[in-house]
RNA sequence: GGAGGGGUGGCCGAGCGGUUGAAGGCGACGGUCUUGAAAAUCGUUUCCCGAUUAUAUCGGGACGUGAGUUCGAAUCUCACCCCCUCCGCCA
């Protein structure tokens, strides 16, 4: 949720935004009618309020007094009365205001590179352990479904009889790897200072809100009927709300918490799109990462937190390159993001497999995450980002495709063997 | 699922429908005292919105949430949410 201020009083720099991101210019001009009307309304009750409490204060003391209090009553019944009705029209301006305000998206940071979708993406790094570039096989790569195939460590097949498209039954070794991936990924970030957290995985709709997930994108949210919970499509969600309506201390930041957790996500309107594989499921685990940190140390902070994803697929020795997404591929609550794609020789493409982001104060505001500064009145919002260190399906995709050998066995990274208990899957 | 109890400031805990934004205590911060500390003692200590001659002042709002009664609600009524205890059920 943006500023109401910077909305009403800098209005340019809101325009500028939508239209960077390719939104258009409607919902703001929808916001500032509404939020015009609620504020001249606003100024009116309360000046009747006032006169209403200077009434109500008169009142007591002529009843002390044992004074006739009849005349001064029937004013006070009609400038209530006058309240009453404005308020009922109040609430609905608020309420408008509100909603209107909760689907403008988040300002990109300036250094986000402009651009009109994901082509305009900007590449900054590259890495393999070779050195940039991923090596090339002495073979045809097979794609990870059919490695996986090979090793009965993936069945579709019966996910699909058990649940439908779009789900895995992960089995033996497959099974294994997802898990020992789960581990590592924990004890890594554990070791950096990251708080591990073990989150609901069934949230209300306040946290959804407070993320950013509602109300704007509910047709990709799975939900339950009675009682009403929402499936995370992210441990960003939970672990995020930690600190719904709190008020943190300056000493308690910056916070860290490293997460394990499924995620759900309907994946409405991409149907054509990877219905093969492990890339695109409904349901995926993930280990993410999540800070809460002073607005000046935000930025720093998005770089350390990608370094540290990043650290995850160099110990795995997974080729990646991480790109800068451009303002019209930016998230909607994002200031601003760097995704990591993996190299997967199956496919000959890089796939995202980890999203780092800095929300500035957005997530903060919806959920009204504050602190207070040691020895200054007043609070402010924190800032927070989050990213994923990683998404534990897509490495195992990842490390399939790019640790097969000539036979179809599979190499386990080093850095994974002490949690998998064996150095090759054949 | 059944029966009962409760939600007040960072925490504990008061609060006959009218200077109660809220007693008292703890904690925290500042002063006095002290070589220093402790003790003692005095003082300060919630947040949001708006106006403005703008770290001051003024107005409005907030005692789980929402509605109602009333000139006026932390205080009365209703609904909902959350927490606790007992019984039942259950991994």
């Amino acid at each position: 949720m943006l500023d109401v201020k910077v909305v009403r009083e800098n209005t340019s720099r809101v325009e500028e935004s939508l239209r960077k991101r390719n939104y258009g210019l409607s919902i703001l001009d929808r916001f500032l009618k509404i939020e015009n009307e609620r504020r001249e309304l606003l100024r009116l009750i309360e000046e009747k309020r006032g006169r209403r409490n200077k009434i109500s204060e008169e009142i007591a003391k002529l009843k002390k007094g044992k004074k006739d209090v009849v005349l001064i009553l029937a004013e006070a019944k009609d400038i209530s009365d006058f309240i009453t009705e404005k308020e009922e029209r109040l609430k609905v301006l608020e309420e408008e205001a509100r909603q209107e305000l909760l689907i403008i998206p988040n300002i990109p940071h300036k250094s986000v590179p402009a651009g009109k979708d994901e082509t305009e993406n900007v590449e900054i790094r590259k890495w393999s352990a070779s050195g940039g570039v991923p090596k090339e096989f002495d073979f045809p790569p097979l794609n990870h479904w059919d490695i996986a195939a090979m090793h009965d460590i993936i069945d579709f097949d019966r996910a699909s009889k058990i649940a439908g498209a779009r789900f895995s039954l992960m089995k033996g070794m497959g099974a294994r790897l997802e898990r020992a991936l789960m581990n590592f990924m924990l004890d890594l970030n554990t070791s950096k200072g990251y708080k591990e957290i073990l989150p609901p995985i069934l949230v209300n709709r306040e946290s959804m809100t407070g993320t950013g997930q509602l109300p704007k994108f509910e047709m990709e949210l799975f939900k339950t009927a009675d009682p009403e919970f929402y499936l995370i499509p992210t441990a960003e969600v939970p672990v995020t709300n930690i600190h719904r309506d709190e008020i943190l201390n300056e000493g308690d930041l910056p916070i860290y918490y490293t997460a394990y957790t499924p995620c759900f996500r309907r994946e409405a309107g991409s149907y054509g799109k990877d219905t093969r594989g492990l890339i695109r499921q409904h349901q995926f685990n993930k280990v993410e990462i999540v800070k809460f940190v002073k607005p000046e140390d935000s930025y720093n902070e998005l770089e350390k937190l990608t370094n540290d994803a990043e650290d995850i697929l160099q110990r795995l020795g997974l080729p990646y390159r991480v790109i800068a997404l451009c303002t019209g591929d930016l998230g909607f609550s994002a200031a601003k993001t760097y995704d990591l794609e993996v190299w997967l020789p199956g496919q000959q493409r890089y796939r995202e497999i980890s999203s780092c982001s800095n929300f500035e104060d957005f997530q903060a505001r919806r959920a009204n995450i504050r602190f207070k500064r040691e020895g200054k009145k007043g609070t402010e919002f924190v800032h927070t980002l989050n990213g994923s260190a990683l998404a534990i399906g897509r490495t195992v995709v990842a490390i399939l495709e790019n640790y097969q050998q000539k036979d179809g066995s599979v190499v386990i990274p080093e850095a994974l063997r002490e949690y998998m208990g064996v150095e090759v899957i054949r």
